[in-house]
RNA sequence: GCCGCUAUCGUCUAGGGGACUAGGACGCCGGAUUCUCAGUCCGGAAACCGGGGUUCGAAUCCCCGUAGCGGUACCA
């Protein structure tokens, strides 16, 4: 599901659960790249993992097929609409014959497998009562008489949506800016039929950092990314809320029940806006802190498959101020489960002049502890800056680079003590080992 | 082409005629803290698209431009 379609649901969903549930909405997600079934079952999947929960799922058309049916032969007997064998060929032709912003019409013929076309009037406006835009006039001579059915029979989506809200008994409808010039046609079906129409928000469309459409080559575009790279749906709500809403009193951290509480349609912007990753990084970490170990330890555990174990949990304690993402909770606690990776470059940086004294000296002081919690670390290593002479950086380093590899890690006591006594001596006379070489 | 929508810091936004020396948040830069990174705390740079009106007064209302976006299918 693309990032914008989880907006527009997220914004249904709270507008939905705002009015107590006297709203009737439909979740629609107009992905031109894949075929129904297979999207249908992929919103499903992103509304059940960002946690909007719906009495009735998307509706696909083909369920409603004999209500279509029938409105179709309605409007077709009382001529409001007529079939017509016109190609796009033809319609070109009309339009180079009457202007460009003349709307085509039709002459009614017998044939059976000729496309159903809507009648549209010469005069006046159709007008779009848009909670966000206000008032929208559209006129109708620019609108062709568009087709509402196929020679088959099947039938088309501005036909088709429009039944299916007056049938459903939709009372607003909150989608992407998309749609709103395709609104006046839905209102000249339903107003055709007789029916009445819902009330209607289009929302401004999400863009990519480079003000275009939103792809993936802007990083994550879609909610199954952003759930693999371990964004929290709390906080994915939060921040999707935002991006085209703000809080009167400028609170950036919402959480979802007062999103309900406070959110409405008539409240959101009208330009478009630019999805910015690098803010959902800063929501998410702040939902991550906040998080109680237990239920933090479950989420990590979960997302990367790995039993939530005492080891994890323990690693979970440690690196919980620091990372912004489940992913990124991997990559600082990774050394922890298996062997470390060394990074070249910090070895260079790292592994020299004093390292190997400071290495040394640390190993024994070490190896001499009974305990093996932080504390008890922290009192065998403290003394060594000053005993040797030299920086604390210069003692710590050295000995993060030899258990983690790299120069990024947790605080140094608490992941010697998570590694534990012997796990740790061994990765520093490993390293030792590799200097002298 | 035609029809339509939109326009405030890099980004998300507040502000809807005087409260604007244009506020907040992310990001960025600097400082403090610390064993690294992150976090936290302080501080800083950073915007009303352009031009005309209306008005005593315009970021705010109107018009024109410009730019971006959407629609314009026997697609959804």
């Amino acid at each position: 599901m693309h990032i914008g379609g989880a907006r527009t649901a997220l914004y249904n969903w709270l507008a939905a659960r705002h009015d107590n549930g006297s709203l009737v909405l439909r979740i629609e997600d107009t992905d031109r790249e894949r075929s129904t079934e297979e999207n249908v079952e992929q919103i499903l999947d992103a509304l059940r993992w960002l946690e909007l929960d719906w009495d009735e799922g998307p509706v696909s058309q083909a369920s409603r097929s004999e209500q279509h049916e029938a409105a179709l032969q309605r409007l077709l007997e009382s001529g409001a609409a007529y079939r017509d064998s016109a190609t796009a060929k033809d319609v070109e032709a009309w339009k180079a014959e009457h202007g460009a912003d003349c709307g085509y019409r039709g002459t009614q013929v017998d044939a059976a497998d000729a496309a159903v076309r809507l009648r549209v009037p010469d005069e006046g406006e159709t007008v779009v009562e848009d909670l966000i835009r206000g008032p929208v006039n559209f006129p109708n001579r620019s609108y062709d008489d568009f087709v509402i059915a196929r020679g088959d029979g099947s039938v088309l989506y501005n036909f088709a949506v429009a039944v299916d809200d007056a049938e459903m008994g939709v009372t607003d409808v909150v989608r992407g800016d998309d749609h709103l010039s395709n609104t006046p046609k839905q209102l000249l079906v339903l107003e055709a039929l007789g029916f009445e129409a819902p009330r209607y928000a289009h929302l401004p469309l999400l863009h990519g950092p480079d003000g275009r459409k939103l792809s993936k080559r802007h990083g994550a575009a879609s909610v199954q990314e952003l759930r693999e790279a371990g964004y929290l749906p709390a906080a994915v709500r939060n921040y999707l809320a935002l991006l085209g809403w703000g809080a009167d009193d400028d609170a950036t951290l919402i959480p979802t029940d007062e999103l309900v509480r406070r959110f409405q349609v008539e409240d959101v912007g009208k330009a478009a806006a630019i999805f910015d990753e690098k803010k959902l990084r800063w929501i998410n970490g702040r939902y991550m802190r906040e998080l109680p170990l237990d239920e933090y330890l479950r989420v990590v555990a979960a997302h990367l498959g790995r039993p939530a174990d005492e080891r994890l949990r323990a690693a979970c304690e440690i690196v919980q101020e620091k990372a912004q993402t489940l992913e990124e909770v991997w990559r600082l606690i990774r050394f922890l489960f298996e062997p470390p990776v060394e990074d070249e470059k910090a070895w260079r940086k790292t592994m020299k002049d004093e390292a190997p004294a400071a290495l040394e000296a640390a190993r024994e002081a070490l190896a001499g502890t009974d305990d093996f919690d932080p504390t008890a670390v922290e009192a065998a290593l403290s003394p060594l800056p000053e005993r040797l002479g030299l920086k604390p950086g210069r003692v710590y380093q050295p000995i993060r680079v030899a258990i983690s590899g790299g120069t990024v890690s947790p605080g140094i006591f608490e992941s010697l003590a998570v590694l534990g006594h012997e796990e740790s001596l061994r990765r520093i006379d490993a390293a030792l080992i590799r200097l002298q070489a």
